[in-house]
This record gives structure tokens, C-alpha cells and sequence, in this order.
DNA sequence: TTATATACGATAAATATTATCGGATATAAA
DNA sequence: TTTATATCCGATAATATTTATCGTATATAA
């Protein structure tokens, strides 16, 4: 509960080491092999970065991927929502079918923390993570 | 993902409703019934809290259960780690037992962030939520 | 032409969360 | 003393989410 995923932490980690390696090019393979990240899963994440525009892909052999984006405009909340998803603390904040909502006795209170929290990952940069 | 249980909410829910009718008992069966939470898993959060000291239980018909803590010195991340178990980002925020731990290039990014998460939620009073 | 890499949909496996069940004990009230 | 109602508590079932894998297609450097 209140944890990252590991597709989140797997993305971190790989654009981090890309961001290191500027200008060279580093495979799918390479980073799952570094890291010990499963291949698959470390792939479908890139190819997902691939679609957002942090990273560009090269194919075939001596592929693979380079960092694309400045990371120093891109907040966590940002990153996060973009991978896995809109944030919130319950579901109600992200959408409003829940059929317990006229009688709930938290969720003003829950709504006023639950903008306190993405504000929490609005003030995070990318940038802070990765450098 | 960064969601809350809903045995923390409906351990909210419960609280929340314990503290506005002071001296007043009520029964898992009426909160179940007033929010339309699952009755089996509401007692069981009411139990816990029991042993949590958070509320009282009084056996027998006319039982139920009455808050006794007061809940201003309570915070959020007491509340959430007693009925849930320790807050953290990712795994190894919590148990050392990451065989990746030597070569994870954004461990100390990471580590410095969930203190900051932690720390969110340590300004966060139980009776924020609750009043 | 071949080997290597990304792309991507489908699905399987593992884990965590949520819900239910059965039987025990306590006690107020008839 | 009996009955009905409520907490207590361990076990288990159902569901949802997360994590991992598979198969196949496409691109391209050598």
C-alpha cells in the first residue's frame, strides 16, 4: 500500500542510466542484464517511454534507446500519471463511481489531503531522481 | 498504486463516526449498515483498533464499540503503519532484502524521497480527517 | 542473408487486497 | 436460566492488481 510499482521503479532506473549515458546508445538487454530487471517487462516499459516522448528507440542490431526529454521540466506526478495512471489516495478521486459517495463522512477531508499529496509529487522533479 | 486500503478507509469511516457520537456506543453491524461496508471486514478493523487501543468494545447485545484515544496526537502515518504495516515507496524503504540493492543506481534518490514521503504524511493529524 | 534489436498484443503467474464463513465467548434482557 | 445480540478470531475464498512471459512481426546493421 502506498508503494510504487516496480514498472515505475524499473522506468527510474533505466532512464536514469540513460541519462548517464548521453549521446550512447544502451539496449533493453544491456540495462536488464545491469540491473537484473526482467528483459520483457523492462522492454515494454522502454517501448511505453517510446510512446511518451522521454525516450527515442533505435531498431535493430546495435539498438536501443536514448534519452529524448529534458527531464527538468517533468514532475513525478507527471511521470507517474504518464506511465501507470492517474494518482489518488482513494478512488474517488480519480472517478466518481462510487456509490457510497452521499453518505461518506472522509471524503471532503480525504479529497483536501489527496491535493496535498499530488501537490507533495508536483514538487518532486524527474531531475532530482535521476541526476 | 500510492492508493490507501479500504480497510484504512473504512477504519476512517468508523473512527470518524465513533467520534461524533461520544459517549454514545455503536455496532459494526450499524456503521455497515449506515455506509454499506462489508460487515465481516469492518469488525475486523474494529478489532484491531481494539487492540490498538484507538477504541473501546463493550460485549453483548446493546454492545459495540466507543473511540477512547484521543486522536489529536495521532498521526496518519501512526495510524496507517498500526493497521497496515511500515509506509514505503519501494521495498527497500522497508525490509533489506533487495538482492539488486549493490548495483540499483537510484537507491539513495529514492530513500531521500520517501523520507520526505513519510514525513507528508507525519503532518497529517488522525483528527484532521476525523473533526 | 543473418543476427540482433524494437514493437506489441495476448496470456500466465504471483501477490495483495477484499470479502466471507464458522464457531467461540460475553452479556443484557426476557 | 434461556435467548438473542454482539464482539472475537482463525481460516479460507474471491477478486483485483501487479508482475512476468510468450509468440510473432518489423526494422536494420553487418
Amino acid at each position: 500500500m502506498l508503494k510504487l510499482t516496480k514498472q515505475i521503479e524499473y522506468a527510474l532506473i533505466a532512464i536514469k542510466h540513460l541519462g548517464n549515458k548521453k549521446d550512447s546508445i544502451s539496449s533493453a538487454k544491456e540495462i536488464s542484464d545491469h540491473y537484473l530487471i526482467p528483459k520483457e517487462l523492462l522492454a515494454k516499459t522502454l517501448q511505453k517511454m517510446v510512446k511518451l516522448n522521454y525516450i527515442n528507440a533505435v531498431k535493430g542490431p546495435k539498438g536501443g534507446y536514448l534519452l529524448k526529454k529534458n527531464l527538468n521540466t517533468i514532475t513525478l506526478t507527471r511521470f507517474i500519471e504518464d506511465l501507470d495512471g492517474r494518482i489518488g489516495l482513494v478512488d474517488c478521486n480519480i472517478n466518481e463511481s462510487c456509490n457510497q459517495i452521499d453518505i461518506c463522512n472522509i471524503k471532503d477531508p480525504i479529497h483536501e489531503l489527496n491535493n496535498r499529496f499530488i501537490n507533495f509529487f508536483d514538487k518532486v522533479s524527474l531531475s532530482e531522481i535521476i541526476k
